[in-house]
DNA sequence: CTAACCATTAATGTATACAAAGAACCGTGA
DNA sequence: TCACGGTTCTTTGTATACATTAATGGTTAG
């Protein structure tokens, strides 16, 4: 593995799982000293996270951990909208129904997942995993895929902003389905349409979740 | 201005431009001598490239100039559609009116500027730029606007393969103009429609002329 | 006491030297 | 003549030294 894939890696885990959280200032020769690397392939890492949206200049500063505010969940939703609509519909239109009926099948029992505790809900993300991979393999887009790729790093930083409890897990898994069948029965339309419907709800629940963190805060 | 800066800039110029055709390979100490900087920041514009999906490695060769075929064009219509279609529709929310009042204005006259010659024609086609720049200001969504942003890149690399004729301008110039009015009018609706209609007819041409050249070339 | 300017310093930006990995080419053998 | 192996050479990848710029703190003048 190269040093500047290891810089980039490292730092992207990081500031998604919150370990560098946003504000956080990346100096050059800190970070390479810390990961290990030196300065060339760790700024060639913070280029890219760049671009990425991940990180930002800050006026003589150097770089710091972009910030998610309510407003950036909101607006992360206006590209995903269009972006996850167009992946459905075209995944209905070419993708191989095999492998979405096998997926459907799973989620159908994704209930008892759900209410197993830690580990099934884990496999339960992990199926939700399994289904964005299957739909980007039926695009054959490589410019919506790489699109989709860039939104989901920011997804997944939210993602942990607002945990999701049982109950939004089980609609969700209830919504995916709807979507999920569309793309087996070839309906492009219908497939678009719950998907909309789907991340219209998991925006709802993204901000009724950060409104109650942030009351929680004040309190 | 940065070296890095500036080699990025000259590189995407002259990729865009056709300067540096598609299966160009890019050696560092080369472009880095031509250009006049040192390998550290032309490193670093090639891997922003890179991510811009402009240039790829080559295995063992070093990066090359991406190749843009019929394929590309269509599977980047793919993307384009439901990123301008929403574009649309949130600058129709909330662009403001009298902006693009003024630029449905002078679309109303842009037949004239269309039969006037070279000179005229490039008037017409900033007129167009300032389209795109308005809706990209009345959209709030850094993350649209990025997405937007990337497209267009590559959009400007494709316009140059398939020139549109007189014709074709003018016809574009009505559509569009139906898509300005809808946004005049606050119809975000009408407008992802409009849009959706261009981009339908943009594409159709773009594939005519390119397969009238392929043809030409064959001949 | 405050404001402005200069110096110091710490950061980024750039250049270059070095290392490593791979490809091409030449030579030798069958 | 072809195939295989080794060597050389070109290329990318990395480290480090140097340049430059901007921020900060201290000192001095008003």
């Amino acid at each position: 593995m190269r040093a500047s894939d290891k810089a980039y890696q490292t730092l992207l885990d990081e500031i998604v799982d919150g370990t560098l959280p946003p504000g956080t200032v990346l100096a050059e020769v800190e970070q390479a000293a810390r990961i290990g690397v030196s300065r060339t392939p760790l700024r060639e890492a913070l280029g890219h996270l760049r671009k990425d949206g991940l990180v930002e200049p800050l006026a003589g500063r150097g770089l710091i951990v972009t910030a998610v505010s309510i407003d950036d969940i909101v607006e992360l939703y206006e590209l995903r909208q269009p972006l996850e609509q167009q992946a459905a519909r075209l995944a209905a239109q070419r993708g191989n129904p095999q492998v979405f009926a096998q997926i459907a099948k799973e989620l159908r029992g994704s209930d008892a997942l759900i209410d197993s505790g830690e580990v099934g809900i884990k496999a339960y993300y992990q199926l939700n995993e399994r289904l964005d991979r299957a739909i980007e393999d039926s695009i054959s887009s490589a410019y919506l895929v790489a699109a989709l790729k860039a939104l989901h790093l920011h997804l997944a930083r939210i993602r942990r902003l607002s945990r999701q409890n049982v109950n939004r897990l089980r609609a969700a898994a209830v919504e995916t389905l709807v979507i999920v069948e569309a793309i087996v029965n070839r309906d492009p339309d219908l497939a678009a349409s719950a998907t909309h419907v789907h991340l219209q709800q998991s925006l709802r629940n993204s901000l009724e979740t950060i409104q109650t963190r942030t009351i929680d805060k004040v309190a």
